[in-house]
DNA sequence: ACGGCATAAAGATAATATATTAATACTTAT
DNA sequence: ATAAGTATTAATATATTATCTTTATGCCGT
């Protein structure tokens, strides 16, 4: 399916945009066109993931604009993520996988230029994981109760190593989260985690520690009970305890640069 | 402090990477090492909304590559949002203002690459939304509610004009949702908006319009008393029975037949 | 205050050289 | 003889340079 007499199909109108009066007089850059059109074909499901678009050249034939408009478009499209390119040969441009990290990098970028606060990102979590813990009692499959007890009983062995502690437990609410079988909040969960992730690195005593253990164990029951109500209580208490533990003693600064994660292509 | 010889100050080491025994195997494109510094730059709080970045000329000369190699990076720059480039004299690259919107384009990508379902898409609408609310009826201004009562007002009017209905009812959900004055919320709940936009174009009898009409007059009088909790139960339940509507059979709790296995990392 | 001219900058094209990758052919070793 | 490593080659992105076009700004002269 994804060769190029496929992809005629979607780059076939080089200017369909004809007939109503000065409709496109605005400055409409060449590699902007082709961007546009390969959105379009996206979004309208004319396009998957792992189709084929063609080499530079053979794009930039396609839409018949030189080899430097042709990479403009593209390299626009990679950076958003919704093309891969390779060099060498059998390279050339095609649909990426969907990628939640590319995603959350794109959120943690933007958080960036807004400037939204922590406090506001934690009340975006709370929001998020309460739906999930919900969703995750109603839905989670045998795989996902042994995978929690099995992080739950790793964080029990854990006590006393606080990195380790704090990896395995940003893992189990993971996978509470991935047990809502709901990619959209898994999606979510990701970005906010991705820009919070600086802010949870700190100090984990042992009494942290062990409250934070059992508070796990309350919701994992919850969610072996099916019981959705209970789950989203637990999950909201625990976080709203975070959050204020959070701002009693604190140092707003916080973001050091994060490796930008998403490799350039 | 956006000019020149400040930029320099970001721009200084072209090449940082040198003991780790191979570290840096990996093909690193020039662009990449551009696009690298002008990223860290920004997380590391040196670069901010509005300074200047320079030219492509002058870019390309401060890292020493071609001006195509600088275009690249600044092609890539732009298109996830970082920059805003202006041709023209007094033109080139400077940091850009943050835009929701961008970010939401950026989920909608990554949510039709990955292939969510609008079910999916409906249940994380939920868990932003119901956060909202919650938190709308906590810090909602005067001018808040005087916005939310006008959308309610023109709602009423609009009872007969479906099309119009849908639109300021959508504006009505915006509007809790930005009274909630938690950004992270408002940028999520765009993103779910701009993808489920189509899905809430459709049949809207009067009789579903009467019901909005007294849901969202219910949820406001909850923001008014500062119920939140209220506000939250509203609010979920009015967004439910939207979810059912769509998925007449697919009963939410009755262990329908589950999305398809969370794509793991 | 307005219209045009000069200038600075991105947008676009073209030609060319280099680096990288995949596949294939060709060794070499076991 | 077969498996494993090593050149060869072709396809393709990466990068450079030069040139021309388009667009936006500011100035200047009416």
């Amino acid at each position: 399916m994804p060769l190029d007499e496929n992809t005629a199909s979607w780059a076939a109108t080089p200017d369909p945009v004809v007939a109503p009066m000065w409709e496109t007089v605005q400055a409409d850059t060449l590699s902007w066109r082709i961007i546009s059109q390969v959105r379009k074909a996206l979004f309208a499901g004319q396009l998957k993931p792992g189709d084929f678009l063609g080499t530079e050249a053979s794009i930039a034939a396609q839409f018949g604009v030189s080899r430097m408009a042709a990479r403009d478009a593209l390299r626009s499209l990679a950076a958003v993520g919704i093309i891969n390119i390779r060099q060498g040969a059998k390279g050339g441009a095609m649909v990426a996988q969907g990628n939640a990290e590319h995603f959350a990098d794109a959120l943690a970028v933007q958080l960036k230029l807004i400037g939204v606060s922590e406090s506001e990102m934690l009340d975006a979590q709370i929001g998020i994981e309460a739906m999930a813990a919900e969703l995750a009692a109603q839905r989670a499959t045998p795989g996902d109760l042994t995978r929690m007890a099995g992080l739950l009983e790793e964080l029990r062995r854990l006590l006393d190593e606080p990195v380790s502690f704090t990896d395995v437990s940003m893992r189990f609410h993971l996978a509470v989260v991935e047990a809502s079988h709901n990619r959209a909040l898994v999606a979510q969960f990701k970005a906010l985690r991705y820009v919070l992730q600086p802010a949870y690195t700190r100090h984990t005593t042992r009494e942290i520690a062990q409250r934070a253990i059992e508070a796990h164990g309350v919701l994992l029951s919850h969610i072996e009970a099916g019981d959705a109500e209970g789950a989203r209580t637990q999950m909201v208490k625990r976080l709203r305890l975070i959050r204020a533990n959070r701002f009693a003693d604190d140092e707003p600064g916080g973001g050091a640069a994060r490796p930008p994660a998403v490799t350039p292509g």
